[in-house]
RNA sequence: GGCCCCGUAGCUCAGUUGGUUAGAGCGCCGCCCUGUCACGGCGGAGGCCGCCGGUUCAAGUCCGGUCGGGGUCGCCA
């Protein structure tokens, strides 16, 4: 080793001792006849006092050193109680330069860490220095953290950690897949897969029992701050299990997640069927950290003669104090509401006396404007936002109406943490409800994905009802983040063909998409169930980030470009001609067969 | 793909109703400084004002387009 201690571990205790260090000049402060170094290596800082100023006046910020010399008492009066290392200084001996630095593109010192802010763009073409810095550096180390706390669940629970393939077939899933031209193939592509779902369970035909995977994941989506083009799930699948299984299983890793940041999560975790949580928040990922939820006002307004009113749906959210807004702030909020693609937010203020303001209320009768306050719960000063229509939609505005409610009002205690198991989600949904793109030829399609068991209830008759039937799934939401979710898993060859006959695929066309999968079911398939969850998004939530690109090594910025290592990058036409990116397919048949049955991606 | 915001020195930003030579702090370079810890002092370098076009006597500033970044809806568990 070229150290005999570690820079940030040296206490009074080694006053004394003859040390050396290595690590770089975070700062220094040249005396002339004495300098002082700021010397940081992973442990942190310590000070060095160098006498000789022929040697310490060409040392630069970020010249790697090494350093020998004495652990010292600091004088009377010059403690630094900012760093752990306060109490002692390294008067040097010798001082090494193992390595000199150019100017910086940006300050990386310790020092300046939460005075000085850097553009995100620099900071990830140069992440390398970005991480020299204490804040990024921790939320990598603290993602290390959470992985070993999830393995040591899951190794004292017998799992077996198993890695899967990156190079695989491209099937049918939600998102579009990433390809990978294949030489030896010309023509012919792998993909990188969406989820390990697949294998995964192929790994319960193979008697496995208990997997789990830190597994990375591709799809070729657009981005959010919440996206990336390669992401990472802790992917988990278990054989002979109910529902209830794997969500205790889950509750014993989220909780030792949550105790590395000091919190204990009360389990167990509560449910929350998909219904309730619609009806209630507007939304299947509930932010339970404050109320103002929302009042269904269908019935309230069954024979009101205000048209928009006269409506399959219609409801309700309240907003603390907003009836004192100017009518500006109500014109953005039309705006806002605009944006999200519905025609309006209509709303009625409450007077400090109780009398109702804003163009809604005079299409009111008197006994719908006096009964309104009691039915939404809003009292005087507040004012009632309403969305009219058909049912799903209103409820999502009215449920995004309901965050920026939390938002602005400030609502939402940042310290909490409120998490829930959201239960019973439908199975089926229509097809064309949200401009999904048709599969198969069926009316519905699977809202997790197509090998999801229904619930015991519907499993004999799902096909009567299929919009109703339930889906034996669960997510678990955190503070209104979707962290994670699974399903219990068709294991029946009858159920299967059953569910896909609902969805319109034909025998042909499973065959075709998920053969594999089918014909090792026919094998013993075991029943099983699993979970996956959001790798990335838990990190953040636990280091307290607003980006997951806070928490990946090195990420992507928008359009899913690497600004570090520019990539994605022009190959050479010798690359393209060898990697057979042009070939052309030989029957065009097989590359036309039928469209992607959605959401197979866990 | 739609909408919103941002592009000025290495970094973070200011730049008036369009008006001479575009500024600040930090960083960088040189010199000085023996107890600092965001050390200090003196001096200095550093700018295609993202790019292209337009309006104008005159554009960092106004207009159109484009590229890049961020956010959001669509999309995506």
């Amino acid at each position: 080793m070229l150290r005999t201690h570690q820079a940030g571990t040296l206490r009074a205790g080694d006053i004394g001792t003859t040390v050396t260090l290595t690590g770089w000049v975070d700062r220094r402060r040249d005396h002339g006849g004495v300098a002082f170094l700021d010397l940081r290596d992973a442990s942190g800082i310590v000070q060095v006092v160098v006498r000789d100023e022929e040697v310490a006046h060409p040392l630069r910020s970020e010249f790697v050193l090494q350093i020998t010399g004495q652990v010292a008492q600091r004088p009377e009066g010059n403690t630094n109680p900012n760093l752990g290392t306060g109490e002692i200084e390294v008067v040097a001996s010798d001082v090494v330069v193992l390595n000199t630095a150019a100017a910086l593109p940006f300050q990386v010192s310790t020092a300046l860490d939460e005075q000085v802010t850097v553009g995100e763009e620099v900071r990830l073409k140069y992440r390398y220095l970005d991480l020299r810095r204490p804040g990024p550096a921790q939320a990598i180390r603290l993602r290390s953290a959470v992985n070993r706390a999830a393995r040591t669940v899951l190794d004292g629970e017998g799992f077996v950690e198993i890695e899967t393939p990156t190079l695989t077939r491209s099937t049918p899933e939600g998102a579009r897949d990433f390809l990978v031209p294949a030489r030896l193939a010309p023509g012919s592509w792998y993909a990188l897969p969406q989820s390990p779902q697949l294998f995964k369970q192929l790994l319960m035909v193979s008697g496995m029992e208990r997997y789990y995977q830190i597994a990375r994941c591709y799809r070729d989506e657009d981005f959010r701050a919440d996206r990336q083009p390669e992401f990472t799930q802790l992917d988990v699948e278990m054989s002979f299990v109910e529902q209830d299984d794997v969500i205790a299983l889950a509750e014993q890793v989220l909780v030792a997640l949550w105790e590395l940041i000091g919190y204990t999560i009360p389990t167990p975790i509560p449910r929350m069927t998909y219904a309730e949580a619609m009806r209630r928040f507007g939304t299947d990922k509930p932010d339970l950290r404050f109320g103002q939820e929302l009042t269904d006002l269908t019935e309230y307004f069954a024979d009101t003669g205000f048209r928009v009113f006269q409506a399959p749906y219609v409801g309700a959210v309240v907003m603390p104090g907003g009836g004192s807004q100017p009518r500006r702030q109500f014109d953005a909020w039309q705006e806002w509401a605009k944006q999200r693609g519905a025609k309006g937010l209509a709303y009625v203020t409450i007077g400090a006396d109780g009398t109702l303001g804003g163009p809604v209320a005079k299409n009111l009768t008197d006994a719908e404007r006096d009964g309104l306050a009691e039915a939404t719960g809003a009292r005087p000063g507040d004012c009632i936002f309403f969305a009219a229509g058909a049912q799903s939609t209103s409820r999502a505005l009215l449920g995004a109406a309901r965050l920026e409610i939390g938002r602005r009002c400030d609502l939402i205690d940042s310290d909490a943490w409120a998490f829930v198991w959201v239960v019973d989600a439908p199975l089926f949904k229509p097809t064309g409800e949200d401009d999904d793109v048709a599969v198969g030829s069926g009316a519905w399609t699977a809202v997790h994905h197509a090998f999801t068991s229904p619930t015991p209830e519907w499993i004999e008759d799902f096909e009567s009802d299929p919009g109703n039937a339930l889906a034996y799934a669960y997510d678990i939401v955190c503070n209104g983040n979707e962290i994670g979710g699974g399903s219990i898993r068709i294991h029946a060859r009858d159920v299967q063909e059953r569910v896909f006959a609902v969805m319109g695929i034909t025998e042909e066309e499973a065959k075709e998409k998920f053969g594999f999968l089918l014909e090792a079911f026919a094998f013993g398939a075991p029943p099983h169930g699993g979970i996956a969850f959001g790798w990335d998004r838990i990190v953040a939530l636990l280091a307290g980030a607003d980006s997951i690109r806070d928490v990946i090594a090195f990420p992507k910025s928008g359009g899913g470009y690497d600004p570090l290592t520019g990539a994605p990058a022009p190959i050479t036409a010798a690359q393209r001609k060898e990697a057979g990116v042009d070939a052309k397919p030989e029957t065009a048949a097989s590359a036309d067969g039928p469209g992607a049955a959605p959401g197979t991606g866990e």
